[in-house]
DNA sequence: TTGGCATATCGGGAAAAGTCGATATCTTTG
DNA sequence: CAAAGATATCGACTTTTCCCGATATGCCAA
């Protein structure tokens, strides 16, 4: 999932008809792609989001997630230092 | 442990009077500090040692086990840049 | 305000990971 | 080669994680 949002416009071409990427890409269609049930996605995104590497936001009855670019890299430069 | 490997000098100084550290810290000292039984320890360390975080050097009836830093290093770049 | 759609939360069952004791293997020493 | 010490492997049990269906919540449109 993480390496999907990297390029929305390449995994998730059908959201573009109705909305575009500026806040990331919605529950349902991340659902669709992972094959996953739709409470099984929204938990893992909901972590990921807890952890700090996605960022959430609700416009309207959708959720939008979208990458925290910054977190991947702490998470690297933390493996270099501290580890 | 990979943190303790990182400084045996420090955090194994009971091994410097017996052998060096050239070839890393043997399986015992590790248990010892981690609280763990023998079994738990010697499986965590080969698990780390096909995931190619650690080196293992077999001298006499003790292994040694010292960290690869170039597994970190690629790990760090991996995240870096596919993740 | 009610019905429908999108998402979130909850509780439970299945799968995986962690940990242990017992035992096997390997190595050195007598 | 037998005994003893260090490490590795095995089987079982416990804890955690994964994933689901059911249900709750939030939002919009009629």
């Amino acid at each position: 999932m993480l390496e999907w949002l990297k390029e929305p416009e390449i995994h998730f071409p059908d959201q573009l008809q109705h909305a575009g990427f500026e806040h990331g890409v919605c529950v349902g269609q991340i659902q669709a792609k992972a094959g996953l049930t739709q409470s099984t996605v929204s938990e893992y995104l909901s972590i990921l989001q807890r952890a700090g590497f996605i960022e959430a936001k609700r416009v309207g009855q959708w959720t939008y997630y979208k990458r925290n670019e910054g977190a991947f890299e702490a998470l690297s430069k933390l493996i270099q230092t501290n580890l």
